[in-house]
Formats: structure tokens, sequence, C-alpha cells
DNA sequence: CTGGCTCCCTGAATGC
DNA sequence: TGCATTCAGGGAGCCA
């Protein structure tokens, strides 16, 4: 579920009202409450249900895939990591299983986070400097392809490890991953080194497309996670296994790459670097 | 710097 | 067919 674009959809919701549930902004915390501590990074518990009562949300905003909850005097921030949530509704709803942190608002609402594998972290913090300080920059923010180029030959890596690197490059997942692999028309085994400036510019754009795209269709939804989004409508190759590439019609083979599940298409994206691949007529 | 393991739980897939 | 077991899964910190 959470990548840069699911992210981005859930702080657009919380700031600027969803579907189903009103922003958050101005709302004054009336408590808060925690049922499995690992969840919050920092301070510890006591601290935290202290300092965070009374305080009101000034503002929600996004970096890679944190969510970034301006208060008053602090910053909540969460990361929802592989399966978490965020619930904004009113205390007439029941809590569910898995919430494993809730703030009350004075108002009669509750947002809940939860998260079935306990992955995803909640931090209270003075600042987000420190936490943010060695993440790439924002793919949507990039405006030449010609730092990323050389940026991508400094490593000599795997291009799919290295994209999926929040150091190296912040947001982007398994699924947008594979997608941008496949849009660019680049195998996921790739050296990253091995890219010529051409291919460098093409594999940014791929990105910049399908997050944006994502963004637009409110994200991905799979399975029973994260309600609302429709961009798994338009994968091309993640979870598609045996499938029919939508360019070539080959079926979609499935690897895994730095334990991670990997799709793409064998016509489409290449294994070895022919000079004169597919570039010849589109 | 890189690759592998680990944190957890769930539903699907597999095995007998 | 039905029950039990294994495995994969949106992520990233930590270790060697």
């Amino acid at each position: 579920m959470p990548e840069l674009p699911e992210v981005e959809t859930i702080c657009r919701a919380l700031r600027n009202g969803g579907r189903d549930a009103p922003a958050i902004l101005n709302w004054q915390i009336e408590k808060a409450e925690v049922f499995w501590p690992k969840t919050l990074a920092e301070p510890d518990k006591q601290e935290f249900l202290q300092q965070v009562a009374g305080q009101s949300v000034l503002n929600v905003q996004r970096r890679a895939k944190f969510i970034v909850i301006q208060l008053t005097d602090d910053f909540l921030v969460v990361h929802l990591r592989m399966s978490g949530d965020l619930r904004v509704e009113p205390n007439t709803k029941d809590l569910q299983k898995h919430d494993h942190l809730v703030i009350w608002f004075q108002n009669g609402f509750h947002m809940a986070f939860n998260d079935p594998r306990k992955f995803g972290r909640v931090w209270f913090r003075k600042d987000v400097e420190g936490l943010f300080a060695r993440l790439g920059p924002e793919p949507l923010e990039l405006q030449s392809s010609e730092n990323f180029f050389n940026c991508l030959l400094q490593r000599r890596r795997q291009l799919k490890p290295l994209l999926m690197d929040q150091n190296f490059l912040a947001g982007m997942g398994n699924i947008y991953t594979d997608e941008a692999l496949h849009i660019a028309g680049l195998h996921p085994l790739m050296n990253s080194s091995d890219l010529t400036q051409k291919e460098a510019q093409k594999l940014l754009y791929a990105i910049q497309d399908v997050l944006s795209t994502g963004i637009q269709r409110n994200g991905a939804s799979i399975d029973w996670f994260y309600r609302g989004g429709s961009f798994q409508n338009e994968f091309r190759v993640y979870g598609r296994s045996g499938q029919p590439c939508p360019i070539c019609g080959t079926f979609i083979e499935k690897i895994v790459v730095g334990q991670r599940g990997t799709h793409y298409c064998p016509v489409c994206q290449p294994t070895s670097r022919s000079s004169q691949t597919t570039e010849k007529k589109g």
C-alpha cells in the first residue's frame, strides 16, 4: 500500500478532507493512547502522552513516505511501512483490531494508527531535520536528469534496489519501481553505472510519470488495504506475472531482487544492453 | 558499500 | 475435501 502516492493521498486527505473523513487542521488533541509500545519510536510513552495533550494540528505534509503532522509545539511523524493505515473517525465508531496508537480530539473525532504487521512507527519530536537528514531527493522535485544521471553512475548498484534506497531517492517502493522500470524499458538487474544519459533521462521521466499518475488516481489499493485508490487498475507489470505485457504481449516474468518480488517484461526490458534496442521506432 | 536477516501478522498457496 | 503448514507481502534498520 503505502508508497509515495499513497502517502501523499493520505496527507492530502488529512489536510484538505477526504471522501470519508474531514480535514484535521486546527483540531485540538484531548489525549492519546498507545496500545503497542514499539509503535512509538520516540520519546517514551509517558512523556508522549503528557506532551501531546492540548496541542492542535497546524499542518500536514509529506516527506518521502513520512506523514508529517505539525502540532503546536512538536511534530507527529508517522511512517506506515508495509501495512500501516491512518483512520479519522467519529468516536461513535469502535476501535479496530491492530489499532496501536490513537489520538483523541476535543471535537468527538479520533485518529487511529492501525498496522497488522506492526512495522509502522510514530515519532514525536521538536524537529524533523534529524529524522530526514539522510533521505535522498523527492523524485517529483528533480528538475534535470543530468544530476540524476551522475548519481546513477557513481553508485554501481542494481537499478531496482538503488531506486528503492531511500537515501538515494526518497519515496519509491516495490510497486512504483517495477512500473517505472517497465515504462523506461530497463531491466531491474541492470547496473546503474551502465546507463546512458538518454536512458537516465528516460528513467527519471518514467519515475515522475508513474508517481504523478499514482497520485492522480489516489494511489493503488491492493487486497483489503487502503481502500479508495484506483492505480492498481493500470499496473503494467506489478502482480501480473504470467499475463501479457501491455506493450508487446510477452508474458510478464517474476524474479526476486533484493528479497523483493520483481515483475518485468523480458522483451521490453532486456537483460543485456544491446545498444540498438527499442529505440528504433517507439 | 552491499547483501542478508529481522521485525510482525495475515490470507493464500501448498502439502498430506 | 479438510486440516495443517509454509510462504509471500506495500518497508527499512541493523549487522556482518
